[in-house]
DNA sequence: CTGTTAGCGCGTTCAT
DNA sequence: ATGAACGCGCTAACAG
């Protein structure tokens, strides 16, 4: 551990001067730079990275923050968020508030300790007390949900896909392939992420003049698990009542392969199937999964440029990217 | 923004007594602490990391190093570790090294700017180079992998499964099986990853008094299409020559499922396969894959719990923690 | 071109 | 119990 005032006894330099001569910055002679960097090699010369902060207020990390880690959902997104930071010499920090309001309240709250440039974070409810928080802290700030905001100059942008949008595509596509009875098979519908998709579900019902009927919604937990259980005690009760399923994640669309394979019916023939999310696991699943991405790679991409255009460049106005999902065709649907 | 100095002169004291009226250390009266809190949390005060950093040398941070992001093995890890430090108020750094020795060793180099507390690496190969590196650094650090050491005392420790008992208790079931012919489907074997699993195979053979016979193993590269398209040339050019098959991860294993169904193969009737890894695809494809556990998640857990007591308990002996891979049987082997 | 000086914000002496 | 002073290591302004 040796510092630049190490150097300088070495060299007999000043500190400032070897600084000057590190960084490149500021005069500096041929002669002193070259005695300088030969000192700071045979010294392992390595500088402190919280030295540089204090002092330049830069820390070159960004904070992503996401519901949990235990959904593939946010794998492609972190992959992309890294690739982007990576590139620009940025350090990525994960964290995950477990989808707990106040734990996502406390981590917008460490934004103050400075210990990154700005923060990247996917929720399921940005509320107004989480809006708030995220103002104050006077962080960039990058959300991957829509916010309205009417504000020309704010401290955050915002970069998502539409879900309603995603759930209504999966809907219309088997409406299209003639399937009159569409059923959904959705998680908690008092999150944002639940009850966005039954609404996409219902409006593409709605623009097809097919009137919505609840009986045809089955409502479990956007896990595989929940999804196995919940579809294989539907089909328990009432039997097959429909003849197109869009399972708002994959997990769950594949949890309901396998209650369908346990009964006995036949994806796509007997039950065709479009899931929402897009992850690998539908190329994985036999049959493949038909499904929805929800341009993940781009979210994160996008996203993360967005947080380096204000860290970087120091943008001020707001930028809102949206993105269209887009409906990926494998082998779980057949026309009617 | 506002600082020790700022409560200072809010509340008429001097920053070394609100310094200790929030750290609770050293000497402060009732009525001191009570003025300073209240001004902290009007003024919005939180400590800057940079600074007490440069001061008393903790980051509250910890690099994770893995070769890749693209796969879904580190996943595990990954939530484990992350679960671990986030117990202890410690942030993981992610970092990744694209499989490339230099990026490995750049990484390492990096614990000297003292941006994290420590490291845990996982590394295809260990060789001197980089073992040079990690005990220059000084930094507590935990690799993945066994590595031999002879002294008693290093500032490293090991957590791991061992790679090559894996394939060897996959052969061995196999072969217990009743299975004559067992085939391995391979990485890149000229790392560490991939001979030791091949080894592991080998040995399974040999103390079956079976015969090692190099046309059964098939080399590909550890992702689904590398495994789809050289297990797919090998039943073109060769036909089914095996009845069972030991695929060296997951990803590789569904590949092949996909390149069996092609050709009118029945897994698992007519070829049995185990793979490696027992990632959560395994569960998704059909049939579920009967899969080896590498422990992901107790490795993970081990090493970042071995990182946090030297970390925290300043421990400095070395601790090799090794764990035994699990088979887990899914429905992808038959008796012969 | 170089050296002196003065912070960045916090924590820890050491006097008082 | 409190405050003054200093140092952590680096950077930048200024004087020489």
């Amino acid at each position: 551990m040796s510092t630049i005032y190490d150097i300088g006894k070495e060299t007999g330099l000043s500190p400032s001067t070897v600084a000057r001569a590190l960084s490149g910055r500021g005069y500096c002679s041929e002669e002193a730079k070259i005695k300088v960097e030969r000192a700071a090699k045979r010294l392992n010369y390595v500088p402190v990275q919280a030295a540089k902060s204090l002092k330049n207020k830069i820390t070159k990390k960004v904070m992503f923050c996401i519901p949990d880690i235990y959904n593939p959902y946010y794998f492609d997104m972190m992959r992309e968020v890294n690739n982007v930071l990576e590139k620009q010499g940025y350090y990525m920090i994960l964290a995950h508030t477990g989808h707990n309001a106040e734990k996502e309240m406390e981590i917008v709250d460490s934004l103050k300790e400075r210990f990154v440039d700005g923060m990247i974070i996917l929720s399921f409810n940005f509320d107004d007390r989480l809006m708030e928080k995220i103002r104050t802290s006077g962080m960039p700030v990058v959300l991957t949900n829509h916010y309205d905001s009417f504000s020309d100059e704010e401290n955050f942008d915002c970069a998502y896909v539409d879900y309603r949008k995603a759930a209504y595509i999966a809907t219309e596509y088997l409406l299209r392939k003639g399937h009159k009875k569409v059923g959904l098979l959705v998680g908690d519908i008092e999150e944002q992420m639940g009850y966005e998709r039954l609404e996409g579900y219902q409006k593409a019902l709605e623009d097809s003049h097919i009137s919505y009927n609840e009986k045809l919604v089955v409502h479990s937990d956007f896990t595989k698990e929940g999804g196995y259980e919940k579809y294989s005690e539907y089909l328990g009760q009432k039997g097959l009542t429909m003849t197109g399923l869009v399972a708002c994640n994959d997990l769950m669309g594949i949890g309901c392969l396998q209650a369908c394979r346990e009964k006995k019916i036949v994806v796509p023939d007997q039950l065709s199937i479009v899931t929402l999310d897009n992850t690998d696991y539908c190329s994985c699943a036999y049959p493949e999964l038909t499904s929805v991405d929800m341009r993940q790679k781009q979210v994160g991409q996008n996203a993360a440029e967005l947080l380096m255009e204000r860290i970087q460049q120091g943008r001020r106005y707001t930028k809102m990217i949206s993105l269209m999902p887009r409906l990926v065709e494998r082998n779980s649907v057949v026309d009617m």
